[in-house]
DNA sequence: CTGAAAGCGCTAACAT
DNA sequence: ATGTTAGCGCTTTCAG
């Protein structure tokens, strides 16, 4: 394997122009810099990344940290994590995945005292998230998809979750609908203090408040068995809502699914609207999911790019923004039925 | 941040001596060993990954490598990628995560080049992958989820695709099913080498085979829109099977939610049987989906477990294994139709 | 515009 | 059983 030395003997210049012309760190006039590129090329010279890390480079490893879940992720997840790592190549980093529980804090903290890593993103943040205050301990720059409640230093990309609501609830009331359900995340799920849960209910709380309409919460597992608990749940409801928002997909579909086989008519005697469900597994559900959600891909560049900001040093501001969701009208709302 | 100095001066020993306490490679009496130790916690000492990597330490980061996929990955992939995450924490390596487009081989190329990582872990293998040629040029060690048809030096687990086709046909046979149609990958990923894809269409034709079955193929794509077109041309078959195989989730879900729109009931007018789709997604579904399907988590972890095996060294041997698939029977299989 | 050289913090071969 | 030391291949400061 070629080293910088290599090549700078090849090239006939000093070890550190080859450093510089790669970095771009000091003016190389035309000649030499051509000189040097094309040992680089001859030689296949790539720089190790280990030497790169521990002289002190800027640029390297980002890491995507994101809690264990006993229900699993799912597709949209996935979306996430994809789309994050596409990012983060872009501006030439590269992505460590990286989970474990989420009471585990000891785990971030050795990553972080590794030095491997050259900043921390991170996924599924609840409100009182304990990873936060390890990374600010271990000043690494840090920035998160979703928030925490105490956030003033906190980079963050966020869905808007006000705004998810605001927008389903309108949507509901324009069909006519009065009477919903909310398949909200599980007791348990809540009490850790799951951000998109308690969020969620909140903005959907408010957007119903003085609009005469009535709402009525379940909490159930994110999972097949948790959606047949919110449709029996749905059954025993008085009054009988016209129409459910579901939080997460398994529950949801699992809903949908025990809907149809006691043989309710979607969106005929009943609208579904999945929240933050992406494309796909809205697809996998009959019928078709009506979605409002933010683009996971949109979020998760936004997050990248703005730790990428925070570690090479462009800005020294905190940085948060609230991505809007958007709604995809599939199969699974119509109007009120009479 | 504490450095290997610091602790071997609290400690009074040599800076070598911590590291040997630290790798066990040399034996040290118990009486410094705690020494050493006491003064690693006071320090809050951890090592510097990149220093360790420089001066040619063992373990460090695993790559998991996957080419990017238009129709994007489900909650099924993801389970193979968090198992094998958890995995190699198990064995002290990182988990980076790669992806590119297939045909651009050079990506991995540079990675490797890097040094960074002390193997590479491929997923989506098709059955003339080129990314196997790269690295063993690279000289590094690399395992796969999957086989490409040229294996003979490669070290792979793979799903056991001729026992998933028999189970599955068997299953069907018993049942009375004597005419199946397979959804297959697009052509696309046929011609591109699809190595699921192939395999599992060659072990259904090899099960189908001096059964006096008749079998039907439509290849579609993986997604929503792919398991209506295969609901279509379903319904233009002569004679109409009385079974469906689908390899992929969303275009069987896509098939199955077809199918219920058109007021077929499964499994009473049909059955259909996944093939390697995971529990969560299988349950997405209504009626859920009876699946013939490997663990995806053992599968990933005798993947690395193997990887692991050859970047240490405790073996020169190539190592593969066929992981045996087990059929859950849910809701969507049943007798055939009279 | 370019070169020389001092580390970065570790592993492991070489001493004792 | 432990200490000493020569690198590993870079980034960056200090000198021209």
């Amino acid at each position: 394997m070629a080293t910088r030395d290599d090549v700078a003997r090849l090239a006939g210049v000093s070890p550190s122009t080859v450093s510089y012309v790669i970095s771009g760190r000091r003016k190389i006039s035309d000649a030499t810099k051509a000189r040097v590129l094309a040992a680089m090329r001859e030689l296949r010279y790539t720089p190790n990344a280990f030497a790169q890390g521990l002289a002190g480079a800027r640029r390297g490893i980002l890491a995507l940290h994101f809690p264990t879940s006993v229900d699993g992720y799912s597709s949209t997840e996935f979306e996430y994590v994809t789309a994050a790592m596409e990012r983060a190549r872009m501006f030439g980093y590269h992505m460590l995945l990286w989970s474990n529980p989420m009471t585990d804090v000891m785990g971030l903290e050795s990553l972080v005292a590794q030095k491997l890593v050259a900043g921390v993103l991170l996924m599924e943040v609840s409100i009182s998230d304990p990873r936060f205050d390890v990374l600010r301990r271990a000043k690494i720059p840090f920035a998160s998809i979703g928030r925490p409640d105490d956030n003033a230093d906190v980079t963050y990309v966020d869905n808007d979750f006000a705004e998810a609501g605001r927008i389903a609830v309108e949507h509901l009331a324009s069909l006519g609908h009065r009477s919903i359900m909310y398949i909200n995340v599980s007791v348990e799920e809540q009490e850790a203090g799951n951000g998109p849960g308690i969020r969620t209910i909140r903005a959907i709380r408010e957007a119903v408040e003085g609009r005469d309409m009535l709402l009525q919460e379940v909490p159930v597992e994110n999972n097949a068995r948790g959606g047949r608990a919110a449709w029996e749940a749905y059954l025993e409801l008085r009054p009988r809502p016209t129409a459910v928002l579901g939080l997460k997909e398994f529950a949801t579909a699992g809903f949908v699914n025990a809907a149809g086989m006691a043989s309710w008519q979607i969106p005929k005697d009943l609208s579904v609207i999945a929240l933050g469900v992406g494309d796909r597994s809205a697809e996998m559900v009959a019928p078709a999911l009506t979605t409002v959600a933010p683009s996971g891909e949109h979020i998760s560049h936004a997050a990248v790019e703005a730790l990428v900001q925070l570690i090479e040093g462009r800005t020294q501001q905190v940085l948060q923004e609230l991505i809007t969701p958007v709604m995809i009208e599939r199969e699974s709302s119509g109007p009120v039925p009479e």
